[in-house]
DNA sequence: GTAATTTTTGTTAGCGATAAAATTTGTGGG
DNA sequence: CCCACAAATTTTATCGCTAACAAAAATTAC
């Protein structure tokens, strides 16, 4: 069956082709189609199963009603949530997304962004990866709108939409003091990203403003490479200080998820021996034995705010948005009360 | 930065459009543009950062070079995986593969399928949902090439990728007995699909085929809308019949994980009271107590054949393939031995 | 009945790329 | 010096669609 286009419906129909596009694009009206000739197209179109070729309209107007993302990782629970929040909210800005996943790896993410572009989105949604600063700093040579999400560079400036990370630190951590906690371990990525940092610095504050000493063997850096092992020989440290933590606080999920399953492997009792804390949430935290207490990032914020800063951008206006969203904690049963 | 076209770089060295676009698209040789010229032109494309217009391509080509998948349920790690499966095969094939979820919804499935198409993909990759099958025929009378993965409509004769679903469910049961369960459980879902159906078909065959007499309260059947509330009470009923069942299998991920959640609240043990089997696989599984014996479906190897098959379809070749593969049982610790 | 409007429909350039066909330039032989 | 032929380059039509503009048909005014 060969593809039927305006011209077959307007061959078919008996006019030309202009009509059969503003009957269909809505503008029967304004551009006064006689009624009669307006069912007739109607009708063929729907007959003749027409489907317009939206390769055509988008290279006519300019425009291909595309938004392009590009997650860190698909598995990450992040990276589904926030693509579910961004789809939901540029379905209502008439905006398709077209999506892709880094792996956390610096050419692929460069890339795809390329494909990207080159596919002509009108704008970018970008969960950036390490070191993709020169990436970032193409695009705005560019003048490609887009927004970072997530993650953000200080050192180049951007409209991103990203967690309080300072701040849900210092109030998980605080929360964990609060509930008398004395020796709370913080376990985060070695990592460049700021994001993560700024975690590390609202644990540390916390500590310093509940008078806490902090001592360097809690604060725990794993090699996402070893990840699995770094974890192992991190907690193996933290449980065998002179002084035991009494908590440990995982940066992120799948930190937690590998720190777990090595808990489980000790058999050591949560939270009688020691609390579980971490950021971002996971189906699996529910089916540990004991529903660990976790930060949840507000996803659908966060992608609606993308999703309506990068629409402002694309309609040409000069924006310097920077957003900050704050997390829940999600109270389980994972730390001692 | 005003976008840089062909024109322009032609311009920009002093030759005709058509110069640049031999040069640009490797033709220099077969098209004998002189070294020179290529040189320069290269150069200059360079410089100007040129980026090709893949929109005016595309319909000059009439072929855009993407797949469009869609998939059930983006929070499925089925999903995931197949996805990045996909992706990754699409690539070695010079395919970008344009994705959307469908969340199990009929008119979201149809919708993005219609999007898909206008985009004018070259072909799709579908896991159906529920009642498409009409949108499946429409497909075919369209002559859109398509593959069907993980889900397809018996009635309907397409190509299609899918694990073989009554062997997987057959040997799983099969397990369970040899390892001397009596009384196994079956929770699936209340539901029209063909694969599910084939997991019943499997773990009831086993039964017959094991001399053990099925009980018809061991076959629970779940409603996916009233998920969490007909799980507990299917577990409430298994576990306190007169002859309790000493094994639970899982039709799929979604279900175990649900299932496990409130049996880790009913402090049930596994697999001292009950054993544990799942379809699919899960994070969660690992981090439950026991880790959660499984079946893991070929992702890999499935997303690769849907490729592969689709990639015939669209050169044209007429072929017909239903392409069965098999699971592999991950035994974890929650079944007793 | 004809000019001036108004309503309705048709023609066409162009979006950025490709590639077939046409054209120009270069080379060597007779 | 002219011609044949090859090498190098340009011209042009086209993909399907939009929208500005042109043109035709219908209506109104006088």
């Amino acid at each position: 069956m060969k593809k039927v286009g305006l011209k077959d419906i307007a061959e078919h129909v008996g006019v030309s082709i202009a009509l059969v596009s503003y009957v269909l694009n809505g503008q029967a009206e304004i551009k006064q189609v006689s009624k009669e000739n307006a069912a007739k197209i109607k009708k063929a179109a729907e007959e003749l199963n027409y489907r317009p070729n939206q390769i055509a309209k988008s290279l006519k107007m300019l425009k291909t009603h595309t938004i392009g993302l590009v997650v860190a990782d698909i598995n990450y629970r992040f990276s589904t949530g926030i693509t579910r929040a961004i789809e939901a909210e540029a379905k209502k800005e008439n905006y398709t997304v077209l999506f892709g996943s880094s792996n956390e790896n610096e050419e692929t993410f460069a890339e795809l962004v390329n494909v990207l572009i080159n596919r002509q989105v009108d704008g970018l949604i970008l969960v950036p990866v390490e070191n993709s600063q020169d990436q970032i700093k193409m695009l705005q040579k560019a003048e490609i709108p887009f927004v970072l999400i997530d993650r953000n560079f200080p050192e180049i400036k951007t409209n991103h939409i990203a967690l309080n990370n300072h701040k849900a630190a210092y109030d998980a951590t605080t929360h964990l003091i609060k509930q008398g906690h004395q020796r709370i371990a913080f376990f985060n990525y070695n990592t460049t990203f700021f994001h993560l940092h700024e975690r590390n610095r609202g644990y540390l504050d916390a500590l310093k403003d509940n008078g806490i000493a902090f001592n360097a063997d809690w604060l725990q850096e794993i090699n996402s490479a070893n990840r699995y092992a770094d974890i192992q020989q991190a907690i193996d440290k933290v449980l065998n200080l002179s002084q035991p933590c009494d908590a440990v606080f995982f940066a992120t999920d799948t930190l937690a998820i590998n720190g777990l399953k090595y808990l489980n492997r000790l058999k050591v009792n949560v939270p009688g021996q020691v609390s579980i804390l971490s950021f971002d949430e996971s189906e699996a935290f529910e089916l540990f034995y004991c529903p660990v207490t976790h930060l949840q990032q507000p996803l659908e914020a966060m992608g609606q705010a993308a999703v309506n800063t990068l629409v402002e951008l694309m309609n040409h206006n000069k924006i310097n948005k920077q957003i900050s969203l704050v997390s829940d904690l999600v109270v389980g049963r994972s730390c001692r009360e």
